[in-house]
DNA sequence: CAATTCATGTGAAATTTTTAACAAAAAACG
DNA sequence: CGTTTTTTGTTAAAAATTTCACATGAATTG
């Protein structure tokens, strides 16, 4: 039906990331052609489920062939609306922040870090990735000029709530927290958090009741 | 009843590390004793929510009081298995991994590398963080020697798969994926995978989402 | 020390999400 | 060109998860 205005699960989104991400596998392998089948089982799956994820939005595979590799890539992204460029900014550049500025992935998917804001005054000025290091004070005001649609906060967690005020003052609707601490944001704004320690402490759980029950 | 072999679900895992992240903030900031209300609040949940999460592990709050913030996170990392020493070995000594080997919050936090493993002739030998790194192929030798319980894949996604092979010949029952491949495992084996472009597709899809409904 | 307040732990209800089942549509085949 | 095969899209059933509501137990107060 692909109706809009739907409420669409958030297990269904992290679903549709894995979704490209295998796609994108078998794209290099030169798979033209998948079958929900074949795609359930690389993505660990039930094949009932990725059709459903994928009837939230339309209708994108043939029957009785399945669905073509890059159609459904191209399909899936513009579902997301990651088929086009996303201005981003990156707050607090220290260890974790200088990385993201210099992993070239993201401007290849299409995230392009168009501002870099710190507030010690020994980083201000400096060229990170050729970007000036601009000071966090002046966010709203360099925001207003080129225009940021998503922050990545790298600062430490005691000052991430900071960041996160700026960023919002300057309109920003989407956040990304890498800071192990929680943000308070009005309801417009999106903030996703990343967190590895979390994925190891899952697997140390799962780990050790694999060991318990054996 | 916290009767053991009761199924547990994956979302309760991934919010009780939330728990244990904003409870550490909370003694950070000197609270002694903390609701569910208000933790459920920080943490963006419900309370019953909460209640429920740790009802599976067992009874550690004081009615009419809540729940004393120290004693809860030791529970908490009890209940995960988070209160020990983990072994751990990274595969794919590239830029993420050397990243990872020189993060001193791993060993802060209890997961120890005790591992550093590399396919390429020109890396092997070399010290990373005062390991050395050796030969994949030698995996399995090493992990007999040393005893590695979680393997972290920082290979190119292509070699995920042999990458996780020399780890599940070596015995480890646990892996987090930083390599953006699915990868297969026995049953027995429990597999993490981190990939921020994830969490940036969501907060675009939000976002984008949020501005259409305006 | 009874009464009151407070916040947990828990069983039942409501909701959401997943899985199964099957009709519909496209291709393949004789 | 009808028949068979295949695999989607979709509706219905099942399962899992979340939320509600309240009894229970601990502390506090008069
Ligand atoms: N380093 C890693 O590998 C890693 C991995 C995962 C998570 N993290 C988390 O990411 C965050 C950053 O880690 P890091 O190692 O880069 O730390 P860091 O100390 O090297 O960098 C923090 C930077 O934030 C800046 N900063 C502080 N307050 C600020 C503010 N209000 N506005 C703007 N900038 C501000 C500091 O000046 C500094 O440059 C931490 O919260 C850490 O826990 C780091
Ligand atoms: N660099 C980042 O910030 C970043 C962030 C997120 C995810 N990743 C992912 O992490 C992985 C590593 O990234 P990187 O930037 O460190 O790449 P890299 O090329 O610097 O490092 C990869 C390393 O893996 C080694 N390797 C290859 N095959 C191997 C095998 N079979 N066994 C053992 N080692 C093997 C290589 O010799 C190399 O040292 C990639 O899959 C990348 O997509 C990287």
């Amino acid at each position: 039906m692909s109706l809009k205005s739907q409420h669409i699960p958030r297990a269904t989104i992290q679903r549709m990331a894995v979704y490209i991400q295998v796609l994108e596998s078998l794209q290099r392998d030169g798979k033209d052609v998948i079958s929900s089948e074949l795609l359930a089982k690389t993505c660990s799956v039930n094949p009932s489920q990725i059709r459903k994820d994928l009837a939230y939005f339309g209708e994108f595979g043939v029957r009785g062939v399945g669905y073509y590799v890059q159609d459904l890539i191209t399909s899936i992204k513009q579902a997301l609306g990651v088929d086009r460029v996303w201005k981003t900014a990156v707050v607090g550049i220290g260890n974790l922040g200088r990385a993201l500025l210099n992993h070239r992935e993201f401007k290849l998917r299409g995230f392009h870090i168009v501002g870099a804001f710190d507030c010690d005054p020994f980083k201000i000025g400096e060229i990170v990735s050729g970007l000036e290091v601009i000071c966090s004070r002046r966010l709203k005001e360099k925001a207003e000029e080129i225009g940021i649609e998503i922050g990545i906060i790298t600062t430490p967690p005691e000052r991430a709530q900071r960041a996160t005020n700026y960023l919002v003052d300057a309109g920003v609707k989407g956040i990304i927290n890498f800071a192990p601490a929680r943000i308070n944001v009005p309801d417009d704004v999106t903030v996703e958090y990343v967190d590895f320690f979390h994925h190891l402490y899952a697997v140390a759980f799962n780990v050790t009741l694999n060991a318990e029950s054996e």
